[in-house]
Formats: structure tokens, sequence, C-alpha cells
DNA sequence: TGAATATATGAATAGGTAAACATATGTTGG
DNA sequence: CCAACATATGTTTACCTATTCATATATTCA
């Protein structure tokens, strides 16, 4: 049903763009949903969530892990903590970090499995 | 299974971060999953993909859609293209884009479920 | 309490990028 | 063929951001 051009004439006259436009989600929302993407869009933010996929890890094992600055990957973690990707459990002088929850967890999936093919 | 951690102890010494290391999928992988993400991570191509979620379109289509100028949207279509993001069709001097595949429209789904709740 | 360890954060810098403008390419109809 | 329309693209500019360095905060343990 979506997804279909209902007759094309000339441009900009199939009804189809005023239709589109009110269908449209609001502005906000897509906003929303860039900012999530835009979190999930760095190399290094992907590397910290991909390995806690596999495991709950506190922050001088995702330094090792990602053999990185300290201060890099506490910046990155702050990124992920403000957009609630990921979530936080403190134990001593330990912050241990996970993922926030499954439609997280979905996405990277999806994700891996596309560019994986 | 995943994503419990298995006795603490002291910090990089509990066995985790060898097998978190080992169990890493590649580096080119993650790389390329950061590309996708960050393709889309930009409102102006957001907006483009979710008028895409509900119709074919030319690209006069999405700049009445959008309002915007011809210039940005057709830059943008042209990020979307090389990601493999977009597929698209000529039709005399008309160009009618439309979401390439059922990964992008899942990826695209989930993520509008995450920031709407 | 003080030293060592774990984490967070402010500031500076280098690299990336979206939008606008101008222009080029390609297609159709008269 | 020529004019009008549809789309693509090179360039410039302004803004954003990941990393590094330096430092602050917090916790444990001897």
């Amino acid at each position: 049903m979506a997804n279909q051009r209902i007759g094309q004439g000339v441009c900009g006259h199939t009804g189809m763009v005023e239709a589109v436009k009110k269908e449209m989600t609001g502005e906000a929302v897509l906003r929303d949903l860039a900012e999530l993407f835009k979190v999930l869009s760095d190399h290094t933010r992907v590397r910290i969530l991909h390995a806690l996929l596999k495991a709950e890890l506190c922050v001088c094992d995702l330094v090792e892990v990602l053999d990185m600055n300290q201060s890099a990957v506490s910046h990155q973690l702050r990124v992920l903590r403000s957009a609630k990707v990921v979530k936080y459990r403190k134990e001593g002088r330990h912050v241990f970090y996970s993922l926030d929850d499954d439609h997280i967890v979905s996405l990277l999936q999806q994700g891996l499995d596309h560019v994986m093919e």
C-alpha cells in the first residue's frame, strides 16, 4: 500500500506532496530520531556499544578493550549517558556501564545485520 | 547469558576484557556500522527518508515536502545514494527515489519507536 | 590521613560537514 | 534546434565535534 506512486502527471501536482506532508511525523520526533542516530554514528561510541553488547563493563575495562585514552572514553560515555543509550551502576570507585534497553540492542543488531548482509 | 558479569576482582583482571576482545566484531564492520548511522544522523536526511517511507518521490516533490533549496536536497540525496540507503529510478527528466530495502525501513521504524516510546 | 586508583570534565585544537550560491548536465516539447 | 525544466555538483563558509592534555573529584586501603 505504502511506497507506491498513484499516478504521476506533472511534478508537484499529484496530490502526493500534500498527502505526504499531512502524514508527516512531527518535526520534533524526526529531530530526536536524527539525534539518536547521531549518537550511534561515531566509531568510538559504536565500539563501546558493541563491547557492552557482550558484557557489562567498567570504564577501565573499556579503556583496555578499545585501547584508548581514558579521557576520550569518558567523554564518549557521557554522550551515551546523556542520550540514555547506556545506563551505569557505581560500585566503589568503579562505574559499570551497560546498554540501556532492548531497543538499543535491536538497533545495533539490525544495523550490524545490514552492514554484514 | 550475555551481558552478565562473572566475578569482578581487580579491574582488568577478570578475563572479561580478553573475552570481549576475542568476540569483537571486525573493526571494518564496526566502522561501516558507524558510517551507516552517520548517514541516518542528519535532520534533513531523516526527513527525506521519513517522506520516502510513505511514497516514492522525485526530487522536486522532496523539495516541496521539505521546503528546502533544491541544491541542499540533491546533496543529501547523494549521501543517501552513496550509502545505498536509497535507490533511484529515472523517468524522463525526473528521478524517483525510494528506500533501498526493508532493512532500512526496519531501522527507521525501530528508531522511531524508540524516540516516541 | 595520605597515596594510589578510577572516573569525570574544562579548554584548546584539528578535522569534518551541511547549507547556500553559482553553474553544469541532461531531458522534453515546441 | 532552442527554451524551459529537473537534477547534479564544485566551492565557500560557518558550525560542530572527537581527541588530547591538564586537572578535578571521589573512593579505597594501608
